[in-house]
DNA sequence: CACATTGCTGTAAACGTTTACGGCGTTTGG
DNA sequence: CCAAACGCCGTAAACGTTTACAGCAATGTG
């Protein structure tokens, strides 16, 4: 790892000085001879531009932060997944942190923007206090905000209408037949938690249908906790026949307490889920899920920072992502079309009674189709 | 965004030398009355360090880059998950790249670490070719590579250990009475490809089993790609009763495939996933799955990395993860116990016969309870 | 009281670039 | 043939830090 080669060693390896090295470098004009005994140096050194030294002469890093509250959250992965291909084709690279879903390290963030080792910041926070907001006046270097953020912060701003798409789904469940439909929620104080919850009631009322409390159960957005939450609702409302669960992974929980319960899903109790996650698909049944366009947002948000980055001082800018469903079994009972079944359209399904139930290992012995 | 303060104009309003400035800034023994000066003045311009400069100045830079090959695969992300926090723990902070699975961009990586703009880098390529060996030899930052790599490569380095994780597969579904087990693959000249198959074709060899290239297909690693690989093996080889798949999501595609053409699982057909992602869990029925401790191998590896930072000098490591199995439905039928049925434990499960295939949407009525 | 020691501080150099500026040699125009 | 114009190039300053070194005042020692 000896001492790499700077634009000194070539110089002097060429007979120019830096400043040539650098004007070649650049693609600056300069005479051919001078061109290629300059290349020929950094070739032969295996010469690399330092990032550091660039960055602190330019001012510009080329490098962009991702501030996500959760890594574990497939709805975040989602807009990553948007957000690094973007980036990489402008050139940026991407810092990724991780705020654990606590304000403090957000605010850490947002401060760390003064160490200029980034050019910008792309945030999703799940709760937007005063403090935050106190910050992203003071911001160091231009933030995008994938959230909701007040009228006059002076911040682009990505949204998600999840009121239209708690509304999406309630109906969809409404025009099932459903007239039960409880919710599962996560704390009312995190900003999705309350949109979606607040989207629930109005939908319900849209539709004159009563707001029942006993319907309404709150944990958290975690599998286990949506589990804990639903095997309660259960409890005390067994006559409830459809779910509106606040994420997908709340569902997946719901999912699992259910079939605990030998409720059927969809036939017993509908489930809808949110995030439209891969899980949704690749859960049985496949889980209808509200689409709150996170890979829309996060390749927003990408596309409204680099812009930002090349116009610094135009008008904050507000994107507002709609909503999809997606409709899987979990509420229609119908799988999406698999994979044509290449060569083995055989019509009449080999289905069987006593499906599932079996427990003990060895009493399996595979039979032969 | 006016230009911040720097060191230059707090030491102007403290009255002291930029010098003194760094000094107290860096807690090195300093006057009480200059402390107080320079602190004051650095609060009240809201001073925060310019982390370029101090990088340049430094040679270090406080960033640490993980490669991952997709950012949509749940080993990596789960890699991700613990690489993180150990990160961050120590002060660091991660740029995140994706190679997207195209060699060249793992070349970029590796010839970018000249750049400096990051002290080291975790890699997980998914081949490994003697180019990437060569860059290895002549890296300009230390280097954990999670993957294998041959002996004398001077870095450190994290292997799962897929033979010994096919092998407790194979060998669980040859307890559970399976003999005509299929193997569905991805690209055999992808490291994890080349090695799952060779331990496939070993573990039935050391069974006893014979191979037969009629239960072995190729696709890829992705969910459609596995689906019709194994529509393609079922259409070859009817009679597998079993199926060892190189990842989970080419399981997801054959629980797909299989459910559409009427085989159960497990009943007529067992399936076995590999690296035991998020997905393993949620899917339906759940997926055995074997582990080859991707969490942990993301530890090792940030771990490995800190370490070699603090001691330049060492030897380099090689780290060993364990695989596991975790058996679930998809080979046992046996769910795992969801979570405590809270306060609604009824015994005498209500599972009803036809439980699965109605199809229209409006046929729906939600039985209630 | 002279001198060494100690404790703080400021000046300046360095990290590796980019870039404004001036100088020099060659060409061009009158 | 001289002056102006032009094309290249090198010197030096700057980006914002850290840190070696030297200077200086106050203290301690003989």
């Amino acid at each position: 790892m000896a001492d790499g080669p700077t634009i000194t060693t070539i110089a002097e390896r060429a007979g120019v000085s830096i400043a040539s090295v650098s004007r070649v470098l650049n693609g600056l004009p300069t005479r051919q001879e001078t061109v290629r005994k300059v290349m020929a140096a950094a070739d032969e050194l295996g010469y690399v531009r330092n990032a550091v030294a660039r960055s602190l002469k330019s001012r510009r890093t080329h490098q962009v932060a991702f501030a996500m509250a959760d890594v574990g959250n497939p709805a975040y992965l989602a807009m990553l997944r948007q957000i690094q291909p973007v980036l990489k084709a402008a050139g940026y690279r991407l810092v990724l942190h991780s705020t654990d879903a606590v304000a403090a390290d957000e605010i850490d963030v947002l401060h760390s923007l003064g160490e200029r080792y980034v050019d910008g910041l792309i945030m999703s926070p799940l709760r937007v206090t005063e403090q935050h907001l106190e910050m992203l006046r003071g911001a160091r270097a231009p933030v995008v905000i994938i959230g909701s953020v007040p009228e006059g912060t002076p911040v682009d701003n990505v949204r998600a209408d999840s009121r239209t798409g708690v509304k999406l789904a309630v109906d969809h469940l409404h025009a099932l037949g459903r007239r039960r439909i409880g919710m599962v929620n996560g704390p009312l104080d995190t900003v999705p938690g309350a949109a979606r919850g607040a989207a629930y009631r109005e939908a319900l009322e849209t539709l004159g249908l009563p707001y029942d409390e006993s319907l309404v159960e709150i944990g958290d957005f975690y599998r286990a906790e949506g589990g804990r939450a639903v095997a309660e609702l259960l409890r005390r409302a067994p006559e409830v026949d459809a779910l509106m669960c606040a994420n997908d992974l709340i569902a997946l929980g719901a999912l699992d307490v259910l079939r605990a319960a030998g409720r059927r899903v969809p036939q017993d109790v509908a489930v809808v889920g949110m995030d439209d996650t891969d899980l949704a698909a690749a859960s049985w049944p496949s889980l209808t899920s509200v689409s709150l366009g996170s890979a829309e947002r996060g390749k927003a948000a990408a596309e409204l920072l680099l812009d930002r980055l090349r116009h610094g001082d135009r008008e904050p800018r507000l994107v507002t992502v709609p909503p999809r469903l997606a409709v899987r079994a979990s509420t229609t009972g119908e799988e999406p079309a698999p994979y044509r079944a290449e060569g083995r359209p055989r019509a009449g399904r080999t289905r069987r009674s006593g499906a599932a139930g079996r427990t003990r290992a060895d009493e399996m012995e595979g039979g032969r189709s």
